[in-house]
DNA sequence: AAGTGTTTCAACCGCATGGAG
DNA sequence: CCTCCATGCGGTTGAAACACT
């Protein structure tokens, strides 16, 4: 039985012939490949058209990136995996030149063991329950390892996970590394545990499920603000804000919509209005130090970053809003240090 | 060298989603 | 709404490669 878009269709299974890929490369580098399902016919195979699809994703694109993983990819997607899970496809964005299948074969025939072997589970990160001594060693390892941009810090009753902005952006290339970026220096979550801590030098929010947070200014104007809406906290930190932080006037604050992650400077210079009231929107302060309290009350089973944007009421894997937090993440390199020796120092 | 067990990874399967009619 | 279809995704499979005896 075959797919239902080839039923009809006879069509070849099993490994692709050096032929095969040769006729679909010939035609999709010369015709593109358009509709998928009409892909076999053009190219004169005897395939399905998610065949051909999965065929040129997977193995004959040409900006593939072959070989095996770097420490730092593996690193990325240990991290990245923490956050969004088996999400395959959503992790594999930020590993440019990997495919989602080949994240997948990794992660299940090298990095799962690896995390066991560590005394770590490799669906949730957390340590396992049955093995003290190697849990002790793992947390040891992760907290200690100070070029990681992120730490995990399990010496209270829950887990917070720390990840270094800076450390991030320093690892960001090519964007600058100046030091007028921004001022958050680390942002931590608690993935699982009901209740949430978000805390850096400058930033923090915080709170407990069913509820909503509502988002507090600054009680102080400031020279120089940034308002963060639907791409949330991470956005600050993002290439179009460095990009463009020069060009920020005094008085002047600055306005990032849901869009302007990754198109051109996608900054809108705005005045901030008041009347928008504290819970449209969250401010990080640029070159001034000071905190930026997020209050819960209780109105939700959600947490509400501001007026479009919700997020579930756990960081457990199941239930976060993976497109959100997806949409703050940056491309390779925010989750890993190039410089950072693997902390994890296991054979594969 | 041969047999057997294990690992890797390309490919498949089934389901979810979204757009068009 | 509902159905059909194309696409995308994650889980799974199985052949080939590799390791071990």
């Amino acid at each position: 039985m075959g797919h239902h878009c080839c039923s009809k269709q006879k069509v070849k299974r099993g490994l692709w012939s050096p032929e095969e890929d040769e006729k679909l490369i010939r035609h999709i580098t010369s015709h593109g490949h358009g509709c998928w399902s009409s892909v076999p016919k053009l190219a004169g195979l005897q395939r399905c058209g998610k065949s051909c699809r999965l065929r040129w994703i997977n193995y004959l694109r040409p900006d593939l990136r072959r070989g095996s993983f770097t420490e730092q990819e593996e690193r990325t997607i240990i991290d990245v995996h923490r956050i969004l899970g088996n999400r395959w496809a959503q992790i594999a964005k930020h590993l440019p030149g990997r495919t989602d299948n080949e994240v997948k074969n990794f992660w299940n025939s090298c990095i799962k063991k690896k995390l066991i072997a560590q005394g770590l589970d490799p669906n949730t990160h957390n340590l396992l329950k049955n093995k003290t001594n190697n849990s002790t060693k793992a947390k040891t390892n992760y907290h200690q390892d100070s070029t990681s941009v992120f730490t995990i810090d399990t010496s209270t009753n829950k887990e917070v996970i720390s990840m270094d902005i800076k450390a991030a952006l320093a690892s960001f290339s090519p964007f600058p590394h100046g030091s007028n970026t921004t001022t958050c220096n680390t942002y931590n979550y608690t993935p699982i545990v009901p209740n949430i801590e978000y805390q850096n030098p400058t930033f923090t929010w915080s709170g407990q499920r069913n509820q909503t947070a509502i988002t507090t200014p600054p009680s102080q104007s400031s020279d120089r603000n940034h308002i963060i809406t639907q791409n949330s906290m991470l956005d600050f930190a993002s290439s179009s804000l460095m990009e463009s932080s020069t060009n920020i006037r005094q008085g002047e604050t600055e306005y990032i919509n849901e869009n302007s992650m990754w198109h051109g400077t996608g900054i809108e210079p705005t005045t901030l209005n008041p009347a928008n009231g504290p819970e449209e929107l969250m401010q990080v302060q640029q070159g001034e130090q000071f905190p930026i309290q997020t209050n819960f009350c209780d109105q939700e089973d959600v947490y509400k970053i501001n007026h479009d944007q919700t997020v579930e009421n756990t960081f457990d894997s199941s239930n976060f809003d993976f497109d959100f937090v997806d949409s703050t993440l940056m491309p390779c390199g925010l989750y890993t240090n190039v410089n950072s020796m693997d902390q994890l120092s296991w054979d594969c």
